[in-house]
DNA sequence: CCTAATGTCTCTAGTGACTATAGCTTCAAG
DNA sequence: CTTGAAGCTATAGTCACTAGAGACATTAGG
């Protein structure tokens, strides 16, 4: 059994993490030692590992916490993982075409700026003035990764 | 003069927003009408303008301030500004280094799956071993765009 | 002039996925 | 037996907003 610090280090997930992940019902509650103390098992671990390496992956919580209900039945079909799968994909294809648009546009005007005083600056000029972008941008819309 | 709501039309920005961004000191505090309405002029609208396209560009909101109060002294030098749009686009680029990464693992795993059943099904399997990556991808770390 | 609809006001709380802090208890090593 | 690390709970903070409640202001139509 481990405790919570040993359970961190075995997963690469920070202790306060492990207890957010259970205070919000992704790990189920553990064991206790006869100090209150939290005792986890190899399913724990696995469990973390999964969160972990989907968190990696990008995937937001409440996805993971239906990957991992599907990842319990496993005979069912394996659609709705790939529809989640899926959806991730896209969301992160998305992202990379903004962030391309963007890292364009901060290139633009980065090396056209004359290094000069404020007054000629062609990055605080660019960003007073959106007809000087090349591209439409408008990156807007959050969540990591 | 320009209400709130004519304002937020105008520069492509919510009214709470607005009102947040007087909040954390990032616009004036504007004029006010008769009974109590904020009422803008045609700074304020530029400022707005330029926070809105900023944020378009992915800058935080640290670094508008920043960059607002550059534009303020425009005989300076603008290599400070020079500095953080630089460091924008070192951001967005490292972004975009661990999202394509993320997009070949993500298209890895569910172009491999046979599409049966979650027991044998690859994005579990995937997700239950990182052993079984093609690549290093360690995504986290956050902030939008 | 009255009414209804829309806009604005303040304030508080919620989002996602943690991270940090404070103040306490428990455990393992020496 | 002491000391220091690791654990416990609970609360608040992060970023950049967004949503909601309940009250007041403004404007268009009748």
């Amino acid at each position: 059994m481990l405790t919570i610090g040993k359970l961190g280090q075995a997963a690469g997930v920070k202790v306060p993490t492990i207890r957010y992940y259970e205070q919000i019902g992704l790990l189920p509650e553990p064991e206790r030692s006869a100090g209150n103390q939290r005792l986890y098992g190899a399913k724990a671990r696995e469990r973390l590992a999964f969160i972990r390496h989907a968190r990696d992956l990008g995937f937001p919580l409440d996805a993971i916490r239906d990957l991992l209900s599907l990842s319990d039945s496993p005979n069912q079909s394996c659609a709705a993982a790939d529809v989640i799968a899926t959806q991730q994909l896209v969301a992160v294809k998305e992202r990379i075409t903004r962030l391309t648009a963007l890292q364009a546009e901060l290139e633009r005007m980065i090396t056209q700026c004359a290094k000069g005083t404020i007054a000629d600056c062609r990055v605080i000029e660019v960003l007073s003035d959106h007809g000087l972008c090349a591209q439409d941008h408008q990156a807007r819309t959050g969540q990591g990764v």
